[in-house]
DNA sequence: GACCGTTGTGTCGCCATCGACACAACGACG
DNA sequence: CGTCGTTGTGTCGATGGCGACACAACGGTC
């Protein structure tokens, strides 16, 4: 079971998607819209009017020329290039956080201030943003939000923003390419497993058995329903 | 123009989306198909036939009972919670992600190691996760991701895994219910925007003049395609 | 002036999806 | 044994989206 996703841009009536998105991307490799529209295996008159829905709601995304020795064509507009760099953001954000594997912890609400709520969970005291009212919940947070310090140096409340912190013991790194992800004990069901660059690693001198701290904020963390009963 | 997303979970031949959990929502609160159909004005018949193709991919959803004095009903398997949770789980990280503001940078890539790239941005050098092979990139990150420091207590390269840092000036502290952001000139064209709890703002003790440090993780950075030209 | 490959329109029909509807089976209860 | 509100099927028609296709307009080039 893996978890997916489909970004879109909403302005105003018409919702962008990954499909315009393609199609702009073709537009700007083949240099006219017919070749696109053929390339993406896309019918000409549906391309054409879906650029003109696209146009209507976000102004001109591309130059048309027609007539000429060859033929013409069509070209991105700047709006048109932004529009491109703006969706690899958003995928790029999207498609991090589909990805990227997530510690949960299973625990119960304390108290709450706001959205923020502090939960009991078994490998300690968390403070989360609550997306629901229930007590029961569930505590997630992104394994690449997670940062690791040595126990010498790692930071007391007062100095740093980072104020949820587990104290763990390393059981494995395995390293991929410039990228390690760090397992560490840190008494929950489950391990926690952190994503860092092998560089940083090194600097760290981290290696399984060690004991480290792992600090993570409280707004990146995130309390959604149990579901249990 | 807002960012969105649509999330989905896919498990062999089927994709669970969010209007299959809708439906799984529905009937928890219902406690019959029937009702859960009606209520979301769908008709019984796609909803049983979709909840049937749901159940071939994914085992036993719903216990359902016919006949008896109510005429029976449907209620939540073990399974059909635990499907909730984890969509419930996916869908706050995606919207975490697709709601948060990021920042970001214009930058040219220096040197590359796998897929971490080292860049050169108006604020500085920054180490990022290159979704791109060109070296014209926009280096983004969440305001959450970003975790501040006083000047004296901020960590040392070698003692923490987050070594992206600007140093900076607040120019504005903007608190809300619980969760403030705190604006932070750090010599880039716009502003950065961090997240924090107010609790850890007031622990911190940030003003706006105040010198600080931030500081975030090259895994959570991403540099994508800049577009220009 | 003919040619060519575009852009710009409109129409037609296919196909998937979904609501609406009809009807059998079920089983506890009065 | 009849009643009732379910579950379990199937069929029909409306709707929307999209490819296929046809055809005019355009404007350099040969």
């Amino acid at each position: 079971m893996d978890a997916g996703y489909e970004a879109h841009l909403r302005v105003g009536s018409v919702t962008v998607d990954g499909r315009d998105v393609a199609l702009l991307r073709a537009v700007a490799d083949h240099g006219s819209l017919n070749a696109a529209a053929t390339a993406l295996g896309r019918s000409y008159s549906r391309a054409h009017s879906r650029l003109g829905d696209l146009e209507e709601a976000l102004g001109p995304l591309v130059d048309r020329e027609r007539g000429g020795a060859d033929g013409g064509g069509s070209r991105l507009t700047d709006e048109g290039r932004a529009l491109l760099a703006r969706f690899d953001r958003l995928a790029a954000a999207l498609d991090g956080t589909a990805t990227t594997e997530r510690l949960v912890l299973d625990g119960t609400v304390l108290s709450r201030e706001g959205r923020v709520a502090v939960v009991e969970t078994p490998a300690g005291r968390v403070r989360a943003l609550a997306l629901t009212d229930d007590d029961r919940v569930q505590v997630s947070f992104r394994a690449d939000a997670v940062t690791l310090h040595r126990p010498s140096g790692a930071p007391e409340g007062d100095e740093t923003s980072a104020r949820n912190r587990f104290e763990g013991t390393v059981t494995g790194v395995d390293r991929a390419e410039a990228v390690a992800g760090v397992t560490v004990d840190v008494g929950a069901g489950s391990p926690l497993v952190v994503r860092v660059t092998t560089d940083s690693l090194d600097r760290l001198g981290v290696e399984a058995g060690d004991a480290v701290v792992a600090s993570f904020k409280a707004t990146a963390t995130r309390a959604t329903r149990a579901y249990d009963t």
